[in-house]
DNA sequence: CTCCTAAGTCAACAACGGTTGACTTAAGAC
DNA sequence: GTCTTAAGTCAACCGTTGTTGACTTAGGAG
């Protein structure tokens, strides 16, 4: 059985591909231990590599983790979706994030302990969910986007990090089905009390 | 002006005293901070005390967490509660246990980082969460209470630790008023889906 | 006034972990 | 083959921080 060139392993891998196994480890890991409890030195054994290249190539733990905690929800364009689509709509991009997306776990372990990664998740709610609410909802968005980034996320920590046993075995489309009517509330519902 | 013999501060303290305040510096450090971030050297000079006293009294630093991060959620009794008041009853509880109680905010921090924590955290939904939601449902009781739950401490981490501006600056009424739907679903609504 | 005990201080240890700078070696160019 | 450069290793530094044990002192009991 013989290999073609392309794939034999080089002894030593370029720059770039080094920097993006650390990067994806770096992600794996900070996705279940958090911040303060990974070393650079597990990072680096994970790749099978010497910790002085983590620096080299990420500068500075918090380097390290502002680049493994980088990513965008991108959210699907709302406009014109009926209120009891919004659900079907938004769930299967909410799974995508979590279940597929270690940057995500990255940041909402760190999220709690770090103002940086704090301000990160702040600006998910206002840079990326709030835009997308806007498009199907008129009044009181920052409201109504807060509030569905609120059970998201606690959703997020149910079931990936705290697993709360019913969470975290539920399928995906009963899960679906318990929340969709409380999307359809926070998007559509009038407003029930003024602020004061 | 003269102080009664009793309230004279004495040059040192009771053991108990000590004790006490260590606990209470501890809460709040841990609370604002979460367990990695806080140095016992803080704790101890918040209290204006040795590092030392803290070992001395509380043994190691899980020792002094597992201490500030005892609290009870202490839920009212929802056995004939009516669908509608729900969230009346429960809001003002989790109103304050998320602000007056610094144990609920260590926890929170320490649970998305340290696996004793996030047990800790598990067993205020099943041990304290569950029992009382079972009082006013017949079916899919973890579910119900796993899914309050998750919207619970969604709110809490927006509100408290990200400080997401909506919720963070929303009085308790409108947010009563925005949440209770949503509360009277998860623990009233029939169930939509079959458990694959 | 004098002990005795509990409250408290002090200095230091030891492990840990991010970071650094000098050195080594593979691999492609000529 | 040799040379150059980039990829990688190595050992050590140095600040931080939980933790310890020996020492000190206040203050009530006798």
């Amino acid at each position: 059985m013989t290999y073609p060139a392309e794939v034999t392993p080089p002894r030593r891998r370029s720059a770039p591909a080094t920097r993006a196994a650390i990067l994806e480890a770096a992600r794996t890991r900070f996705g279940a231990q958090g911040f303060d409890r990974v070393r650079l030195r597990d990072v680096a054994a994970d790749v099978g590599v010497d910790p002085a290249m983590v620096i080299r190539y990420f500068g500075t733990k918090e380097g390290l983790f502002a680049a493994a905690a980088e990513f965008t929800l991108d959210l699907p364009d709302l406009t014109g979706v009926g209120a009891d689509d919004l659900a079907h709509v938004l769930m299967p991009r909410f799974f995508g994030v979590w279940e597929d997306d270690a940057g995500f776990l990255s940041l909402l372990r760190a999220a709690t302990t770090s103002e940086a990664a704090a301000a990160k998740m702040l600006e998910l709610f206002t840079g990326q969910v709030a835009p997308a609410v806007a498009a199907v909802v008129a009044d009181r968005a920052p409201e109504r986007a807060a509030l569905l980034g609120s059970q998201i996320l606690g959703l997020a920590v149910s079931r990936y990090v705290l697993k709360v046993p019913p969470l975290a075995e539920m399928g995906r489309a009963e899960l679906e089905a318990w929340v969709a009517p409380v999307i359809r509330h926070y998007l559509t519902s009038p407003v029930a009390v003024e602020s004061s």
